[in-house]
RNA sequence: GGAGGCUUCGCCUAGUCCGGUCUAUGGCGCCGCACUGCUAAUGCGGUUUGGGUCUAAAGCCCAUCGAGGGUUCAAAUCCCUCAGCCUCCGCCA
């Protein structure tokens, strides 16, 4: 949600933002009228019920004709009150609904365009040349079959299109990566925390998911929970109906959680191993801070985004993506992305957004300082999303034997291995 | 799953039976001021959140007693639904 006050003073950078995204500019001006008619109402409404709580008070203080006749006058009153108290509630509910559907007002500098304008900010390590080695570089797929870490078949068949077993050296390179990535956050302050993968209809609300990216995400309509797309959902709604002393900001957290998501819309692209799979877990950081303090916040979500990269010993890039290809509650957007030898192209592996105060508007998150309570800031950076970081070690860090060289900073977590080796048979 | 109890403005708490004087009591904590070598103590004042009005501040007004609805001229108080917590029973580990 947006900060109406702000909206009020200066619409016209609103419709600006709305018109960088691709969205509809009018629906500011739907929101400002909305708003107009929740603020005429609230007033009316005020002033009636003051009205009838003065006659009440002579009400309980007369008696016999005098009374009769006031009561009569009351019962009129009360009808009118009632009458007001619902054109408020309906005005102040249709604002509300509309207000829910603009987006995050995008952050001055962000890239003009839709999805292909992304800004590269830098490139760190090059993509290997495998012509030098001399030998075909095989993908994740080939690699995960012959080392026994990734079973495909037998995934599908279990749980159907995009599903997939991590199993001997795959599990172990999981759960390495975990505990790489858990004591990297923990090293930086950040507070783990294993996060619920369901959640209540507000949490899934207050954090954007249902708008734009509704379709996918999964909901169990038996009991409207719904299983998140990341731990981003519970972490930013941990905090929800709380005011925070500005002392003790910024809270960074580490969450780590199963995410699920439909990835409808999605038919036909990425249909070949574990790129876009409908489950996977994923170790997220989640930070909220002063909004003074939110566009150095994010980046030094990024600084740690990159160094997990580094120590991975991957090539990637960092981009700056253009405001066409936001989510709805982000300001602004920097991914990371891995080289895939196979694909002979980038792809994302992790994604840090900061979303001002437009989860903690909807989540009622708020900050409390010396000048009074308002808005904090909330943030989000992936620091590792599991089945992509191991497509991307497996392809990148593979030698012509189909074996794997290990990172130098995963092997204590993978009892000293240097290598991954196909297995027997 | 069944039965009962509870939920009050940071924390604790009075008020709910029997509707109006609740403009929600008191304590603790916290903030400000006064007094005092300093601290402590004491005294006085303030201390929920959201909205409206206002150029702004102050002030004033409205809502807010777990959430939503109902009864009534009037609801913390009566009725209904839901949520959370606690106790007991059942079930499972």
């Amino acid at each position: 949600m947006i900060d109406l006050r702000e909206l009020r003073d200066d619409p016209d950078r609103f419709r600006a933002s709305q018109r960088a995204r691709g969205e509809d500019p009018t629906l500011v001006d739907r929101v400002l009228a909305a708003d107009e008619r929740r603020r005429s109402s609230a007033t009316a409404f005020d002033r009636l019920r003051a009205e009838q709580k003065q006659l009440g008070k002579r009400i309980g203080q007369a008696s016999g004709a005098e009374k009769t006749e006031l009561l009569a006058s009351a019962s009129t009153l009360a009808a009118e009150v009632k009458a007001a108290e619902a054109a408020q509630n309906e005005a102040a509910d249709e604002a509300q609904q509309l207000s829910l559907g603009l987006s995050n007002l995008v952050e001055p500098g962000v890239p003009e365009g839709g999805e292909e304008d992304y800004v590269v900010l830098e490139e760190i390590g090059a993509p290997r040349d495998f012509a030098a080695d001399g030998f075909e570089p095989r993908d994740h797929v080939e690699l995960g079959r012959i080392l026994g870490a990734i079973d495909l078949e037998r995934g599908v068949k279990v749980g159907g299109a995009r599903q997939y077993y991590l199993t001997g050296v795959g599990a172990l390179l999981e759960f390495a990566l975990l505990r790489l990535a858990v004591d990297q956050a923990v090293g930086a302050g950040f507070t783990p925390v294993v996060t619920p993968s369901l959640v209540k209809p507000a949490a899934m609300q207050g954090t954007g998911f249902l708008g734009q990216a509704a379709e996918n995400v999964y909901h169990l309509a038996e009991d409207d929970l719904y299983l998140v797309g990341t731990s981003e959902v519970p972490l930013a709604a941990y905090h929800m109906d709380e005011i925070l002393d500005a002392s003790s900001l910024p809270l960074r957290y580490a969450g780590y959680s199963s995410c699920y998501r439909r990835e409808a819309g999605s038919y036909g692209k990425d249909t070949r191993g574990i790129i876009r799979v409908h489950q996977f877990e994923k170790v997220e950081m989640f930070s909220f801070c002063d909004p003074a303090d939110a566009a150095a916040e994010h980046r030094r979500l990024l600084a740690w985004e990159k160094e997990f990269l580094d120590k991975l010993e991957l090539p990637y890039r960092v981009i700056d993506v253009a405001a066409g290809d936001l989510g709805s509650s982000a300001a602004r957007k920097y991914d990371c992305e891995a080289w895939i030898p196979t694909q002979g192209r980038y792809r994302e592996v992790t994604s840090t957004s900061n979303c001002t105060g437009f989860q903690a508007r909807r989540l009622a998150i708020r900050m409390r300082d010396a000048e009074g309570t308002r808005p904090l800031a909330t943030l989000n950076g992936t620091l590792c999303a599991m089945p992509r970081t191991i497509v991307a070690i497996l392809e990148n860090h593979q030698q012509a034997d189909g074996s794997v060289r290990v990172p130098r900073a995963l092997r204590p977590h993978l009892g000293g291995r240097e290598l991954l080796e196909p297995s027997a048979k």
